[in-house]
DNA sequence: CGATGTGCATTTAATAATTAAGAACTGTAT
DNA sequence: ATACAGTTCTTAATTATTAAATGCACATCG
């Protein structure tokens, strides 16, 4: 137990499952086949045979081959801590692109593994997954000393993205315009311009909602697309023109408003099922949306 | 000597440039500081020193603190091996996909990264790096107890894909549309144009030669539009769709046959400068390529 | 005998430990 | 005052170690 090389977190999860079952029978009964007990905690054999081991070694259940029985219930002192509550390790992707904008993380940073490792807390090997990811969409990529570079961000990495955005965007708005009548859409639309025109009679104090509507928006008019390639694009797509929008402060209560009013525009159109009108207000919203994004990286120096 | 964590590749390297530029020198002769070293030879001075040393050691050099001088010409047997030319771990992307589509390995299948080091010959980290590079493009995905799964060709993946593949190109046909004159596309179109007449003179005994011929089509049209993540993708879809074409060998010279007759026409229309031709032509033709896609998969009873 | 279950051995994956390489800081001789 | 070497600290690639998964042979019970 000295120096752990792989964390036994399977193990402490399965042992307090097996100790829930056990709670739930009489003292003396049978227990189940090992096979059964590892669909129950949904793991392999090797751990709930470990599992066994430490209840028998505590007294919890009497085991002789495939003769297992209760032998008193388990008490609270019985559980195993579950160590670090996956405090970093998920969203790390989010909290990345997050840092990234926050500090004007300029294009060309070297990253290191270690530093992230500590900032972010998380194991390194993950974090080299993580970049190897995304060098796939081109925001990093390996250094030939080792490392990693920061490419985005960069002003033809904002152009590039805009348009890749555009192409997809307007696909999915000439789809939503020939989605049949029963189609869910239409309902998330028709709440959406409910929503739109609520913020629009209080733009003057609220416009700062208008960020999570703006996510909402755009991913009412891509549901209709049903394709794993535009969804894993329209994750990394949103998360930088959300941030980008929300660090961006200047002028931001005319921008938006003027942008409710390019939403609702489009929403007209696709309600009117007039797929040329939809295409052409779609156009010009998202044209706006890459004016918005060129300007506020020229206010933070890049590109 | 006994257990090497790092490989010392860049020391192997860098002590044979370095011993290059001894046997340009008189015996006797004055060496540049550490860091003029480092300039001529790409690396850190910790190697530099490291390589110092070791000339020192085998008699080649003096080495006084900045008094470094030549004592003999190196040999040849002073040189050290350059171990593996990195033989397998550059183009992995390809042999991976050509090792799954030739042996039809089925979505579902649990990939094991230590099997997959094994038979690629690379190191199981990098190989960990490129799943989770895929995992972004949705072909593969983590398993909670350890290891992957391939998700990719199944039938909807092809579907999918396939659309994915026709809303980027039915982009760049618009783009290539708006080409000015002096645009090098045009150049390429009417060079693609000469060897697909060529090539349908003579289909009925070359028409395995239109695999590559595709794959320069569809490049050139892509080429158009200038954007990293467009250019990302389409290496990915190329090469699926290319390497189902060569394994499909049903009705190929036929299927062929068509496909010329269908870039021709798309090139006809861009030629006339016919935007709404083109992507007529486009679209037919990438309607026919996912039919054939879907069938390839049928034959290889998937889905 | 067949079905189900266990014991044991092998293989795989996560993570720590190790070592080469990189980079910065410091003193010193020219 | 400055270019250089000595030193120390960091970082990244790779091996080693341990937890977990898997596969096979044998046992037990109906």
């Amino acid at each position: 137990m000295d120096h752990m090389a792989r964390s036994d977190t399977r193990f402490r999860a399965a042992y307090n499952q097996v100790l829930d079952y056990c709670e739930g029978q009489p003292k003396g009964a049978h227990i189940p086949s090992e096979a059964t007990l590892c669909e129950i905690a949904g793991v392999s054999r090797t751990v709930i045979r470990r599992c066994l081991s430490r209840l028998e070694e505590a007294g919890i259940i009497s085991w002789d081959g495939r003769d297992k029985r209760i032998l008193r219930a388990p008490v609270a002192e019985d559980r195993i801590d579950q160590p670090e509550p996956t405090g970093g390790a998920e969203d790390l992707e989010q909290r990345f692109l997050d840092w990234v904008l926050r500090f004007d993380v300029p294009a060309g940073t070297t990253l290191s593994v270690a530093e992230l490792s500590r900032t972010f807390s998380v194991p390194q090997h993950e974090l080299k997954e993580f970049l190897a990811g995304l060098s796939r969409f081109g925001l990093v990529s390996r250094r030939p000393q080792g490392g990693w570079t920061l490419l985005g961000f960069t002003k033809d990495f904002a152009v590039e993205l805009s348009d890749f955005r555009s192409v997809l965007e307007l696909h999915a708005v000439a789809q939503a315009a020939e989605a049949p009548v029963d189609h869910p859409v239409w309902a998330r639309l028709a709440d959406l311009r409910d929503r739109h025109l609520d913020l629009k009679a209080r733009i003057d104090s609220d416009y700062h909602a208008f960020s999570k509507l703006d996510e909402s928006f755009h991913q009412a008019i891509n549901s209709v697309v049903k394709n794993r390639f535009v969804a894993e694009f329209q994750k990394v797509i949103s998360l930088i023109f959300h941030y980008h929008f929300m660090w961006d402060k200047t002028e931001e209560k005319t921008r938006n408003a003027a942008a409710i009013d390019e939403h609702l525009a489009i929403i007209d159109a696709l309600e009117a099922r007039d797929a040329h009108a939809a295409q052409e207000a779609a156009r010009r919203h998202l044209r706006t949306s890459k004016t918005t994004l060129l300007s506020s990286l020229r206010h933070h120096d890049l590109g």
